[in-house]
DNA sequence: TCGTAATGATATGCATAGCGTATCAAAAAC
DNA sequence: GTTTTTGATACGCTATGCATATCATTACGA
């Protein structure tokens, strides 16, 4: 028994007449007669009583119509629903991402454009520095992470999705805080610091290393915070200067003032990562609305 | 999409190993792996990862594996439950019958047998005379009708359940209970009559007329009655004789006894009756039973 | 590091299930 | 009685689904 079978049965019990139900069927009659004569072969009763150029249903053909739909209803909606899922067109997409990154306009844009797109799939959104997303990345926990540079295990892949300057975040009230014009790292790293703790697990820390390294640079930190509002926070206060991507200018806070920096290698990048094998389709619909907006 | 891609599916999300799977089918594997893919092209995503020599589902496949069980399971159960119902197994049997039918030894007995073979058939019988099931044999109300001689319609058929000799009803106190050796209808015929009103709509009334019509004698009706056991009962009390199958001595009544008929052709017949074109399979296994029944 | 085993995918040929055309048989309608 | 309707039957063909052979990739062991 196929679910042929049961479309033709149902088709036939329908039209209580063999000539119509093959016309609606899209076949001819007589391989419609045999499907049915086999069906109650299988079924060993009969379905129809084919009596004075009447068709009619016995009882059993009464059950089987009712239950032959059923199953037909229950396949197209199995069929329905796991197409939309396997479509991405439903499901769900777990994305987590570090504070700095809705700062950005990338990642709110692409957002707002992916849930017009895909509005039925159940968006995750889930802020996590960017050593904390690598776990749930490997664990399939999360299906994409977006964070700041960071070293990454083998079995995730990433790209860059924005590569912005570094600026020093300085006291207006301060010497440096003065002027708009551009300063060099040498100039900044005579001040004292206000920076994230190496606990707060933050891929900008290391480019922070990395940059005052090679140019045998050790700036003094005066504090060691969690998180960028409470750097700016703290430089607003008059405690040190620091260093942040160019998206926190977004952040207005009084006797905070931004300036850039004049080393050219002075830039952060935002990461997209992922596993590297079985991306979900709600994932690569994702990383390619992603990719046009980058393209834009 | 038909069972057999369903059944396919199903056993390879089992596995998960695709020759194993194959090889629980019955089949071997490269058809296997050839159906899932055109599964996966017709639903429009994938519903396995094979990655590194592993099988898995995808959050698709997953969905689709419990569709995919309830789809079969529903598909067997409809088969399971109209097989039954098409073989007779299962669904109900109606069965008209008159007053005198139980007391022959046959209907009992076939009934018993048909109960044993067929638990699950729900039979319904209905106490009505041969007239009143005559109306719902034509009208599918009833499936099978057992009941004494009647002039039936066309569209009803019927064969000859049981020939029985008629018995004179006599007053054990009476002339005519002064005996038990056989009576002529002639002899009875001197004799006030007690017999079935035509509203009784007994198929033995007709019998009755016929036979005394056909020696030129006419009974004196002293009273008419509605049933067998009020006749007996008012040839208990010396109202009148009466003429009854045989297996109606099965009701002892103080003061009355029956007597046998001498003449050849005073025989009373039990019918079973039924509608001639689309008998039931659970009235074909009645009727199969009670042929056999008689055959012995 | 290389060879070997395991495993799913691909290529190709074949058998059969299912379809279409032609025709029959029975019954109803005129 | 003739014609029409309608499901069943006969028969040939095509396309689907299966088997055999082989390939490609990966994991595993020496």
């Amino acid at each position: 028994m196929e679910l042929r079978t049961l479309r033709y049965f149902v088709a036939v019990a329908e039209e209580l007449h063999f000539s119509r139900a093959a016309a609606r069927l899209g076949i001819s009659q007589p391989p419609l007669s045999q499907q049915i004569k086999a069906l109650e072969e299988e079924l060993g009763g009969r379905l129809l009583v084919r009596t004075n150029r009447r068709v009619a249903l016995t009882a059993a053909g009464t059950l089987f119509l009712d239950e032959a739909r059923e199953v037909l209803a229950r396949a197209e909606r199995a069929s329905r629903l796991v197409s939309r899922l396997g479509r991405g067109e439903s499901g769900q997409l777990r994305i987590g991402f570090t504070t700095s990154v809705p700062l950005t306009s990338l990642l709110p844009r692409t957002l707002m454009h992916y849930r017009q797109r895909y509005p039925d799939v159940d968006l995750r959104m889930h802020e996590l520095n960017s050593q904390r997303q690598i776990t749930p990345l490997l664990e399939g926990d999360l299906d994409i992470g977006i964070m700041r540079r960071a070293t990454l295990p083998p079995e995730l892949s990433a790209f860059t999705l924005i590569r912005e300057p570094l600026v020093a975040v300085v006291n207006a009230q301060s010497e440096l805080g003065a002027s708009d014009t551009p300063l060099s790292l040498a100039e900044l790293a005579t001040q004292p610091f206000v920076y994230f703790s190496p606990a707060a697990g933050t891929g900008l820390l290391d480019q922070f290393n990395v940059l005052f390294a090679q140019r045998g640079l050790t700036p003094r930190l005066v504090q060691e915070v969690g998180g960028p509002n409470t750097i700016i926070s703290l430089v607003a206060s008059g405690l040190g200067v620091s260093l942040l991507p160019e998206s926190f200018r977004h952040i207005h806070i009084d006797n905070v003032r931004y300036r850039p920096i004049s080393d050219a290698d002075a830039r952060s990048e935002v990461w997209l990562t992922h596993a590297r094998h079985p991306l979900t389709p709600q994932a690569q619909h994702f990383i390619q609305l992603v990719r046009e907006a980058i393209a834009d």
